[in-house]
DNA sequence: TTCATTATGATGGAGACCATCATTAAAGGC
DNA sequence: GCCTTTAATGATGGTCTCCATCATAATGAA
């Protein structure tokens, strides 16, 4: 649930405005002075210093280095203090696991990936998924104690609890609870979802759609998805099912990948195509063809600002963007911008660190959030 | 913009506490008496009594009868004065306008409609929307000038400012400015919206899609329209488009009510197929069949809860919903619940009157909002 | 050294909330 | 009709949070 607009206490009030404080704070790691952080939050000048003054008691505010140079008194500069809490991204795909450790921001501290073959059955991916969180978290010399909360990103349909209710990609994969499984190595909530979803998210966060409301996001891969930005917000859907357009027979989603999976060339096809291949760039033109069609029922139904495209073979978008929007621009009113985007593979584990920080964030909305920084973990 | 939880000064928290306030009044017109109030909002008791004082003396608030019974000494009532201000609803549609006046609340206290022939041109068709709305006026005894807000519901596409961009179903339609024409006969704001939408937005507000976040609308009649609820909002789209899969050829929305229309049988195709006609179930079943492409095609994008079908077929929807809910299985991973509107004729009306009443709320949400109600209009 | 500039810290005041308690008003029993 | 019970009302004092203002402190420039 929201922070709804309600009202209460004067500690509500105060509660409101350290909010609103630290939400400044974190737009930039250099810290701010009491004048500029009493002018951007909108409070006196005397109130800011008693927020702030609050805040580094609790231990969510720290002092940082004053900046030289300029007349007058030099003035202490407060930060966030990103660095107090960590959170874990784990990406669980068919060819590897990718765990990130991130600072609250976000900020990737340290990453580790371990290989899985895609025919791998549930223990031995559970396996590796372990490894890779060990790995990383031995990377940051931390306990999986230390963690606040963790985001894992995973094929197929995820329910509310973090258990996986249908993968078709993965073996044996339907059913897996991840939530509880996670839950044994870390402290903390563990969130999962959808890794197109996930790789959306991550786009809205500090990808191409950072300010973006409304996005499409195509996850163009061996196996294609989308996940859906709706004002602002990850949509996921009344049975979590969003964007599932593939499953229409008639949009083609299962078959788009085959024209390029097919290829009988030898070598990528994307680099026949560029050196003039005219069966490779045929096949891939169909690719197009069939993805499109479902983009432009994604896009028809939400008109949105954006269309972004990730995913394994976002590598190649410059020879998929083009057709792409030909194709948008036969069926679409209007169609969006078009972008690629640059998070890499790194996209998906992204916005499954992006799950983990906004649980930290409702959790300090909410209340009781604000209290000492030592509480928080397990709250 | 919605309003942003955000802290401020001490008004600001009085602000907040009065909105709640407000808030709980509304919920049931008897009014409440202090200590309940004080219970719902989670004030004490004694800065709920100022906090209704404060709204008494505005005029926001008036004190309601006391109900009799009951041991001891009987409590005062309060209740938010939904007649101190009205709204303007009007439905512009191809056969007649429909104009509604209503409370704070949305009550419709009275109605006025005029005929309108579909070839009309744009001159007569906007005399014909100042008949209904001068009608409806003088049914309610009221000058224009004393609505605080109105909505208008029209087919196409509409733009920010209340000028039709697109209209296909209404002749010399596109471009008209129904914002600016509105505005010489009412004072407050006039707020311009596609007419599925505003069907969709009156099932969230007072029809069968209440309590539902995530609803998909689907308006059939002569010409088909959606409209989506997302998050318990009115989803626009960048482009105000949104919605439009209709567009897309495959789905055949524009071909969809030609089987109905083009009916040769005397009388009702409705009431033929009822009669055991053969030919008019089959035309009504390939009339289903076409639209259900496109109800999956929104439905496996947001994965509502609720379908809701409305609009000039919505009387016969006993022959409509089961084979719709038949498509839609064949399509679709989970089928949402599907609802028949009951709002009849008056849906979209209503919500271009939901329109109106959100705009009110803005104005009260955002800071000047609770000064003398007097001052409210032209805000 | 002095001045201008900017940050800091302290004081007093106002607004909004809360807990508590004496008072008031009605219903019902005697 | 009087008294008891019940529940609302109104008043008091206290606390918290914010604000405006002013004296003080620290630095760079003249």
């Amino acid at each position: 649930m929201t922070a709804e607009t309600t009202g209460g206490d004067l500690s509500r009030l105060r509660h409101l405005n350290a909010l609103t404080a630290i939400r400044v704070l974190r737009a930039d790691e250099a810290g701010f002075t009491l004048t500029e952080l009493a002018r951007r939050t909108g409070l006196s000048r005397a109130s800011t210093e008693d927020v702030v003054r609050d805040l580094t008691e609790r231990g969510w505010v720290a002092e940082a280095e004053k900046t030289a140079g300029g007349v007058g008194r030099p003035a202490r500069r407060y930060r966030f203090r990103a660095d107090a809490g960590h959170l874990l991204g784990v990406d669980i795909g068919r060819h590897r696991v990718l765990a990130l450790l991130t600072d609250l921001d976000g900020k990737v501290l340290h990453s580790h990936r371990v290989e899985a073959a895609p025919g791998l059955g549930r223990v031995e991916r559970l396996a590796a998924t372990d490894d890779a969180v060990r790995g990383v978290l031995r990377a940051g010399a931390l306990s999986g104690d230390r963690l606040w909360a963790s985001g894992v990103a995973t094929t197929g349909l995820v329910d509310g609890t973090g258990k996986v209710m249908l993968s078709e990609a993965l073996h044996e994969w339907t059913g897996v609870d991840l939530a509880a499984h996670l839950g044994r190595l870390v402290a903390g909530r563990v969130l999962v979802e959808n890794d197109s979803k996930l790789a959306a998210l991550a786009e809205n966060w500090q990808g191409v759609a950072r300010h973006s409301r409304d996005v499409v996001f195509i996850l163009s891969g061996v196996a294609t998805g989308a996940g859906l930005i709706i004002d602002g917000k990850l949509h996921r859907g009344f049975g979590n099912a969003a964007g599932e357009i593939g499953a229409l027979p008639a949009v083609g989603w299962t078959r788009a990948p085959e024209h390029l999976r097919d290829w009988p060339g030898e070598g990528d096809i994307f680099a026949a195509a560029r050196d003039g291949d005219r069966r490779a760039a045929a096949a891939i033109r169909r690719y197009v063809k069939d993805l499109a069609v479902g983009v432009s029922a994604l896009v028809l139904t939400l008109d949105p600002e954006l269309v972004v495209v990730g995913g394994g073979f976002a590598g190649s978008a410059d020879l998929l963007i083009g057709p792409l929007r030909a194709e948008l621009d036969r069926w679409c009113i209007r169609t969006p911008e078009i972008r690629v985007s640059t998070l890499a593979d790194q996209g998906v584990a992204l916005g499954a660190v992006k799950l983990a920080a906004d649980h930290v964030g409702t959790v300090l909305a909410s209340g009781s959030g604000l209290t000492s920084i030592d509480q928080f973990a397990r709250a």
